[in-house]
DNA sequence: CTTAGTAACGAAAACGGTTTCGTGTTAATA
DNA sequence: TATTAACACGAAACCGTTTTCGTTACTAAG
């Protein structure tokens, strides 16, 4: 077994000091050539690289990003992490996952963990539970001891900090604007509890392209799902019962589940019900027939919320200047909606 | 801005030295119990929290499991990773993710960095790229170096080491078998390049599974599609010209892609054409029809993958011995096959 | 010949813990 | 009364770096 080596290891060897080693594998000023060139090449053969661990206590600093996700069945948090990811690993960063699995607790005990020396910073998205507990406390916490953090998508008011959503109200418009304009009078809204900051203001962009366009609020027309699971007698009696030709769904998951059981009660897509929904991911292509849907660009997400956090914790940026980055959706046609 | 406090601070503001603090809130013998309660108490008002970064440096421990996946797209990959960081958690271990996107460089870089203190060991399937070039060394070295490692899905018997597999061959046979009963005659096999070691086994089960059932080997129903990109023409020529009646996909995304393409030249599934993949993930069970495919587990590899990463780490088995667990996989039947 | 300046290097503190090994005090024993 | 053991605590080494601040030895200037 070949036991790394260290600078003290080297010192020894070439009987000069750690500090000498240290300052030559840097090759500063201070010492001589020839005697740089000697260490270095040692070093070299040896295969000497630092200690990370070593490093991050004497710096300080990690390099290590700490990402918090609600879940991983959502494509989109997928690509958002696989953008922090890459953006983060071109600048030397490593990236420690946790998943809370939309549970409070979990995200408590996380972000608790790794605060404790383990990460620079953190990118994350509100966990269910905590949006729905409005309780911040852990997350002000970290705030306070000054550690950097960039929240995404799922974000809230009462947490000063720099934040990366899309323009959710806007998209939802665009979406329902799509859906008048191919015809669609009973445009259902398919979304999750209020407490979901995504899906309220997907919610306000539904009822403003309705009401820009006189169409009246119909409240049958919005069902409201658990965002644990689906219950498909009360998905598809809601389809059959309320003369829906159209729906708009907060995510790709629900926009799938609806499409399917509605296809299953022998609805035709997209001439009878037209379908639109949030998150373009791998589903969305796949659909039969293919799904129209928002794509929230997640990877770009992703990187520009790295990005932020990044400039953040190397102090590129105004420590009392907090911004929020909107990106803009995109809607893909495709086949669950009319030209 | 809220400072961490340390052992320093607690030991100056109390009057006693900081040994005297660390033992106290191990709760040590050594040291009396009011002098305990006292620090006990202050530690915990002031929320104490050891530093991570300093435990480790001075246990050698991090409690920390680097992941090595080569991509983020397959479905299965991600699965594996929730069933790694679940238990790990558990367990007190913290993830650190790598994403090699298929690249040997990004492998060997990504290994390189994490080697260097920041993780306790490895989890990982190897990339495309490694697999092709049938180069192990960054692997080995990191072996060399006493850091464990277990293999999962994509493995070698070049690298000695603990792996996780699941039994690809009887799987394949199993899907064969399955598709042979049903009437099918004319069986295609769709696949990667054989430097795939789970291509190279299913393709083995394959072929057994045909010779089993007197089947003559047709060399023109094996198409092998690059990892990459799929090319549209030649996978839907590849099922007209040649006759086929059912396939064999060696993943989801293959299974997915054939079946639409197939779907597009009018062929009908599962009547004309049947399809099985490999990897039961999200896509399977919203294709349509929905695709009968092979359950390799995911999260249960994951999980065991990260139990005997933990168990090594922490000396629990020994040392010069390695297993290589096989799991089951299962074939969950659906729409895309007939009874 | 003294003084100042520079080049090249080492000693030591620091990061924040853990742990071994004293050491001083008190109480129990011979 | 002298010896010993237990108790409660502190000093210091250590993990592997980085970095500041000496400290030499030599050269150039006054």
């Amino acid at each position: 077994m070949k036991q790394k080596i260290t600078l003290k290891d080297i010192a020894r060897e070439l009987e000069v000091s750690i500090s000498t080693v240290s300052k030559a594998l840097k090759n500063s000023e201070e010492i001589s050539t020839e005697t740089k060139k000697k260490i270095q090449a040692f070093a070299k053969y040896y295969n000497y690289k630092p200690n990370n661990i070593a490093v991050s206590l004497k710096n300080r600093r990690t390099k290590n990003i700490g990402v918090l996700i609600p879940n991983i069945v959502h494509h989109f948090f997928t690509t958002v992490f696989r953008g922090i990811e890459e953006y983060a690993n071109t600048k030397g960063y490593n990236v420690i996952v946790c998943v809370s699995d939309e549970s409070f607790d979990k995200e408590v005990i996380s972000m608790e963990l790794l605060a404790n020396g383990s990460i620079d910073g953190f990118i994350m998205a509100l966990s269910a539970e905590t949006q729905l507990r409005e309780d911040y406390n852990h997350i002000n916490s970290v705030l306070e001891q000054g550690i950097p953090l960039v929240l995404f998508d799922r974000v809230s008011e009462e947490v000063i900090c720099d934040k990366v959503v899309i323009n959710d109200k806007e998209a939802a418009y665009m979406a329902v604007k799509k859906l008048i304009e191919t015809g669609k009078k009973r445009i259902a809204l398919i979304t999750t509890e209020d407490f979901f900051s995504v899906s309220k203001s997907r919610g306000d962009g539904y009822l403003q392209a309705l009401k820009d366009h006189s169409i009246a609020l119909d409240e049958n027309l919005i069902l409201r799902l658990s965002f644990r699971e689906i219950d498909e007698e009360i998905v598809g009696n809601f389809f059959e019962s309320n003369n829906i030709d159209a729906a708009l769904c907060v995510n790709e998951i629900f926009a799938m589940h609806s499409m399917r059981i509605a296809q299953k009660r022998g609805l035709k897509v997209p001439e009878e019900v037209s379908f639109i929904g949030f998150t373009d991911g791998i589903l969305s292509k796949f659909a039969s027939p293919t799904l129209t849907s928002v794509d929230q660009h997640g990877e770009k997400m992703g990187a520009v919320a790295a990005r932020m956090l990044i400039e953040r914790v190397e102090g590129q940026v105004d420590e009392e200047q907090f911004v929020t980055e909107v990106l803009k959706a995109t809607l893909i046609e495709r086949g669950s909606t009319l030209n």
